[in-house]
DNA sequence: TGACTGTGCGAACCTATCTA
DNA sequence: TAGATAGGTTCGCACAGTCA
């Protein structure tokens, strides 16, 4: 087993030998590949650009200094000393500006120069009049985005959405975000590729050299890092994602976080149009979405769905040896004895872990079911439970429900025995047979069982799952419905 | 044969408790 | 109070079985 490199281990180091910069060329040995026709057109510019920004770079110097020469010699001492004072920081302040300004247009000049008196015949003529290479050179007239923001956290294996569940579409679009529907741009060939994590921000300026820069490929001996729609042909400068997933995570990267990217596939298309970039993300092992909780749980969950409790975990081993395999089977023991599941659970099971998992358990939407427990040897008489055995009320003998919360005083004693009795004997409680049942006090239906909270009000699902937890909207249509009541003889308060 | 899926193993990580 | 320790969870890796 790879166990050496477990997590947080020589990450910096793998981190390090994926981005292994490349080394500057030599000129001659460029010149010489470009001779032996090794090299295309693009690869040539590609490679020389930075010996050529260099040249210009010390032109540009060697004639700012000559400048300031002769300007000293021309002015009085007086005037000598302030332009020294001066000049180099206006000199360090424009260098920047004169040098970006300048090397395209050397850079350009110089390459139609080689190629005229070097020509190689498989290159053909030069076809790039402006090189998207540098952000600033030229502005990039259009550029390609994602549509949406994508559903994060991402898992291997499943396919790349939208954070609405909808497929996420690539759209080339002008300066003011209208979509470019005509022209050999909108029917053009773009790829999808995976980008480092902290490859620049939305709205920074970026280079298509920087960006392929920041291109992450597979690790060695692994599959492509993405299956599925990797290249995609624009139709009316829009073109849909059908299907696209990482075979990978990404915590072997620096960043742990990988961002997807979109680019044209031709170069000629990328001097005019910007690549696109997602906001960054994780991907994590499939298992991670295979074992992930649920916000909120139901009631058939496994009841390792809940927060602290691992699948397989010893919380959970010792919940299955007790009966509790589901989240119903766990609120109901902890509803009739929550000190003797605590205790069940062992000290390592510690304060804040237990409230942990309470909280989580008590955001279960109920499913709106009656159950009761008839006691026994008083015809008539039962107590009334929601799914989870929370007393509801109290069944009197003309099949009205005193609720649990308007018992008189002088009742509460008794009523308190008979929910004792209830959870002594929880095995004979049974599910509601449909009966229509009336509020004693009201003369209006029980209202159905509704989610009560440690706090006592009905849980907020937003409010309690975790931020990066997905949000799950339940149906409520799909609850069962509790039985149209019959009117019946109310019972009046006659106590 | 390669991709996919399920699962065992073990290291990293988290949290609470213990102890000096 | 801070460091050590212990117990539990999470997650990456590797491997075996299955399937197209």
């Amino acid at each position: 087993m790879g166990g050496t490199e477990k997590r947080g281990l020589d990450r910096e180091e793998r981190g390090a030998a994926y981005h292994y910069q490349e080394k500057r060329p030599r000129l001659a040995s460029v010149i010489q590949a470009v001779m032996d026709g090794r090299l295309l057109l693009a690869e040539v510019q590609r490679k020389m650009e930075p010996t050529l920004r260099k040249i210009v770079r010390e032109e540009v110097q060697i004639g700012i200094a000559s400048m300031v020469e002769s300007l000293k010699r021309e002015v009085k001492h007086s005037l000598v000393c302030a332009v020294e004072n001066t000049l180099p920081r206006v000199v360090e302040a424009t260098l920047p500006r004169v040098v970006e300004a300048t090397l395209p247009r050397v850079v350009e000049a110089s390459m139609s120069e080689f190629l005229r008196n070097n020509p190689v015949p498989e290159l053909g003529t030069p076809r790039m009049a402006t090189s998207p290479r540098q952000e600033g050179s030229v502005e990039r007239r259009y550029r390609l985005r994602f549509n949406k923001r994508l559903k994060t956290p991402l898992f291997t294996g499943s396919t790349v959405l939208a954070d609405d569940d909808s497929q996420v579409v690539m759209e080339l679009v002008d300066e003011k975000n209208h979509v470019i529907s005509v022209g050999p741009e909108a029917s053009a060939k773009v790829d999808i590729v995976v980008l480092e994590g902290d490859f620049r921000r939305e709205g920074e300026r970026w280079g298509a050299e920087e960006f392929d820069a920041a291109v992450i490929k597979e690790r060695p001996g692994r599959r492509p890092l993405i299956t599925g729609d990797q290249s995609l042909t624009l139709r009316n400068g829009r073109a849909v994602i059908n299907d696209l997933s990482f075979t990978d995570n990404s915590s072997w990267i620096r960043s742990r976080k990988f961002q997807l990217g979109a680019r044209m596939a031709d170069d000629t298309m990328r001097a005019l149009v910007k690549e696109a970039k997602t906001e960054s993300f994780g991907v994590k092992d499939h298992r991670g979405e295979l074992y992930r909780k649920h916000y909120p749980p139901s009631l058939r969950d496994d009841v390792w769905r809940l927060e602290r409790i691992g699948k397989d975990g010893a919380f959970h081993k010792r919940l299955a040896s007790l009966g509790v395999h589901n989240v119903e089977d766990f609120l109901r023991v902890v509803t009739r004895d929550t000190d003797w599941i605590r205790k069940e659970l062992g000290n390592a099971m510690s304060n804040r872990m237990w409230e942990d998992v309470i909280a989580h358990a008590k955001t279960v939407i109920l499913n709106g079911k009656f159950y009761i427990y008839w006691l026994p040897g008083m015809e008539g008489r039962g107590v009334l439970l929601d799914n989870i055995y929370q007393v509801l009320g109290f069944i009197n003998p003309d099949n009205s429900v005193t609720p649990v919360d308007k018992v008189p005083d002088e009742e509460k004693p008794i009523q308190e025995r008979f929910k004792e009795q209830a959870y002594a004997d929880y095995e004979k409680i049974v599910e509601h047979d449909g009966r229509p049942l009336i509020d004693a006090t009201t003369g209006q239906a029980m209202p159905r069982p509704i989610n009560i909270t440690a706090a006592g009000k009905p849980p907020d699902a937003a409010q309690s799952r975790p931020a990066n937890a997905p949000e799950i909207v339940v149906d409520q249509r799909l609850l069962p419905m509790i039985p149209t009541p019959r009117p019946v003889s109310v019972r009046q308060s006659q106590r």
